[in-house]
DNA sequence: TCAGGCCATGTAAACCTTTACATACGAATG
DNA sequence: CATTCGTATGTAAAGGTTTACATGGCCTGA
């Protein structure tokens, strides 16, 4: 139960200055090979390792990232986590995870790590920025904070974001059904605090506008995104008196549990509705009949956005507030049936 | 653009020294009232955070959880790690995420954060331990570090684990499927390098011979936990003669895949074939027919193992090897079906 | 032979806290 | 009144690195 091994107990053991063993570890170009060696050589008899603390505190760098989530169990979020993964490690840097739960105290509270030294950057994939970080954003007194928004765009855009064009992408799966020829389409929205939502019924509507369909309160069910309110939107649906011909839903989920609901009381989809998603989680394959919907490159997103916050943080944080829209395409399978014109 | 304040920015124009600082903000009760208030506006003044990697450094502790997790994308570790998040964060813990995709020298690099001060403890969600930390742990002259393994175990177990029973849980499956009159019975295994393979082939095969049937090589289809694997295993069953009565599958997305190809093909769930998972994934409710399975508390697996983990951090890592089994329970839908016997 | 330059290394400060120990002061006790 | 005690604060060391600057030796070119 010894203590670990310093920097100093290396230099001493290798006969050489705490100097040195920094600079045969970090730059071993710049030491002469006996050097080196003789460092190595300490190193794996006093089985060394770098205090990373310490480290850390001197080079005013934390190289670790903070991830914002709204909600780890959610399969979306995961594969955007993988691809962030991916890029972080091979920058050497570690994820940091928040989960925040939409609550804006936890949001700030993991966001200090910024400030704090605990991290260097942050992604936000939960759509919000607490309001003390606007203002230290906006202020220019501060140097401004190496963030990227990931999937859900900030309200106002005033860090770089990583997404789609879901307003297109809602409108292209709206006239997807429109050209099989539904006419009255109702749309399983999303929550209205999440801006996803806000762009999904705005493209919506766009389509439905465009082919001369009159779009009313009554085009919309409320959801949240969960499976659960995709399964209450069926029940809802199921009492009225009227169906429509299809249902655009803004997630996978809500899909997936609105046509499990309907199934269950007998409405076959597609043939007496149709039914196109958004998202393509890996059970929109598999669902029954296999989900029609929006894919994005969820994995893309978690890359690409990792990659602008490096640069970001390399640059010291030079906000360039860009943007970068991925593309999204339409997967067709088996949930959306050809109708004769009305 | 200035730089962050420091507590001894604080300290001067609270007009005491740093230590006072220090003590109003970790102890507030021992400084005076007037004190407190002086370093409180002084701290509001200047905006000033405490510095963690200082911190750390000095308390020789990171405040911060490393957690294994061989696929971040996969439902099942989500929920787990919504779990640990959930009490992690009430003991003020940060969660590191390790993705480890099963590469021991990815598991290795981050395993190392325990030992150069990134983190005070790990979780291990992955079912291994590196070599050289086995030989540490084994080897009383190092201090023991705090590790705990969640769901799957560690071969031998030397450290302390958090689980189901999951031989037992098989076999209730096992023994489910013929109550209902199965005899013909097939186990989607999982992939032969992972210890909750073997567990569940041994209650699989427990409950087989209990009931006098033989298990043989060919009562087992290889798998690998994937949506995709459960969907080669339909379409090996669709290539053959015969069909087994029933399939238990050693997890949810295998079932679902499985159940999903069969449908393709005509083949019916349960009338044709009787389809039963494992793990109770949200996906197993709206699969059609809905799966059959055995649920495992997946939350309280993180926040039970994220106690004992905390619990060892705080008496120094002292490993009692305590093994802690959580109940399972079978949950009856639809994919099972009662067959007259035969 | 000497000035200049390069290369490998050493010295010591800096990064920002926490905390053991010391101090000073006022109150309580004898 | 002298002593003891407790309370609030200060002093300074320690935690383990990195890195700017200094040093010394050797080589090169004139």
């Amino acid at each position: 139960m010894q203590k670990r091994a310093t920097i100093e107990d290396v230099a001493r053991i290798a006969g050489v200055s705490t100097a040195t063993v920094s600079r045969a570890i970090h730059t071993p170009d710049v030491v002469s090979d006996s050097t080196r060696k003789a460092v190595n050589g300490a190193i794996d008899e006093t089985g060394f390792t770098l205090n990373q603390a310490a480290r850390n505190l001197r080079q005013q760098r934390a190289n670790a990232i903070m991830v914002l989530v709204p909600d780890i169990g959610n399969t979306f979020f995961s594969e955007i986590l993988a691809g962030i993964e991916r890029v972080a490690s091979s920058a050497g840097q570690t994820i940091l995870i928040g989960h925040t739960a939409k609550d804006p105290l936890r949001e700030e509270k993991y966001l200090n790590s910024l400030i704090n030294g605990q991290a260097d950057g942050a992604l936000l994939l939960n759509g919000h920025l607490p309001s003390s970080f606007v203002h230290r954003i906006k202020g220019t007194s501060q140097k401004p904070l190496p963030i990227v928004s990931v999937s859900e765009a900030l309200e106002d855009q005033i860090v770089p974001h990583v997404g789609t064009d879901n307003a297109r992408a809602a409108e292209t799966a709206t006239t997807y059904l429109l050209e099989k020829g539904h006419r009255h389409i109702l749309h399983l929205r999303g929550p209205l605090d999440n801006i996803l939502t806000h762009q999904r019924m705005a493209g919506f509507q766009n389509a439905m506008e465009k082919a001369g369909q009159i779009v009313s309160p009554a085009s919309y069910i409320a959801g949240d995104f969960s499976i659960e309110s995709g399964i209450a939107a069926a029940d809802q649906l199921l009492a009225a008196t009227e169906h429509p011909d299809a249902v655009f839903c803004a997630n996978d989920e809500m899909a997936i549990g609105l046509m499990s609901q309907l199934a269950a009381h007998g409405v076959k989809v597609p043939q007496h509705i149709s039914v196109i998603g958004f998202d393509d989680i890996a059970f929109a394959a598999t669902a029954s009949p296999g989900l029609t919907t929006i894919a994005q490159p969820r994995s893309a997103f978690g890359e690409r956005s990792m990659h602008i916050l490096l640069d970001l943080i390399q640059q010291g944080g030079v906000a360039t507030r860009t943007e970068e829209i991925l593309g999204f395409h339409l997967i067709e399978r088996a949930s959306v049936e050809t109708r004769g014109r009305d």
